[in-house]
DNA sequence: ACCCAGGGTCATA
DNA sequence: TATGACCATGGG
């Protein structure tokens, strides 16, 4: 992976969209319950979740656990999968509050969080780094299929590699800054959702004054030079 | 009416 | 290891 290309592309994302400031949320355990909630969903369904679960003070680990399955189940019908997400936030709670929250879990390395994260049901490899990332705050870098779809367009990967072997590779590549990474996931989010999302064939949109956003809309956008 | 969204698990081959 | 079915709502 040439760390020339990476950070120029960043650069561009920068300039066009300016920072993202993620995760949107008020509290570091909001961050998880949103990780966890936007698995393969629109973040808007989560936003209304996020607030129904404020409004009935389900904000802390122990109240999830207290509660009833079934108001917790009402209150994540908007993000869909409710029936599997309210069970997945049970075990996470579960598990964080045994493991001594986050006063305890803060403290350990990275690595070892991250395999503690992936030993919970519900919790798979994106997910994980989300929380190690905007909510502990670790450099990790998030792959999603946006950035497979992104990074491929672009044909810096092959776009079918592990997971594992994807987020070695940008890790290896950059700087291992929290801020980095944080902006450079955020912003190949917002750019994927505002522009390039549902035309197929436009690979840049990065370098703003080159490709317009209403031109890349039309489907005309022209190749990037990186 | 379709398609997709900031995935993960489980069953099969 | 690698596909496929399943989970479910709301917006374009």
């Amino acid at each position: 992976m040439q760390t020339h290309a990476l950070i120029s592309i960043y650069q561009g994302l920068l300039r066009q969209h300016g920072r993202q400031h993620w995760w949107p949320a008020d509290s570091p355990f909001e961050v998880m319950i949103g990780a966890i909630l936007v698995q393969n969903t629109a973040w808007s369904n989560v936003e209304c979740a996020i607030e129904n679960l404020k409004t009935a003070n389900l904000m802390t680990p122990w109240a999830i656990l207290d509660c009833n399955i079934q108001v917790l189940t009402a209150a994540l019908k908007p993000s869909g999968y409710f029936n599997i997400k309210a069970q997945r936030l049970m075990s996470y709670c579960r598990w964080y509050t045994e493991q001594g929250q986050w006063s305890v879990l803060r403290e350990y390395p990275t690595k070892q969080l991250r395999n503690a994260l992936l030993s919970v049901k519900g919790i798979g490899p994106e997910t994980a780094d989300d929380i190690l990332l905007y909510a502990f705050e670790r450099p990790v870098f998030v792959i999603d299929a946006y950035t497979r779809r992104f990074f491929s367009r672009l044909q810096l990967i092959e776009g079918t590699e592990s997971y594992d072997k994807l987020r070695e590779r940008f890790e290896n590549a950059l700087y291992k800054e929290v801020t980095l990474f944080n902006e450079y996931h955020a912003l190949i989010v917002r750019h994927s959702k505002d522009i390039c999302a549902r035309n197929p064939h436009c690979v840049s949109c990065i370098l703003g004054a080159d490709c317009p956003s209403e031109q890349s809309v039309r489907g005309n956008c022209s190749e990037i030079n990186i």
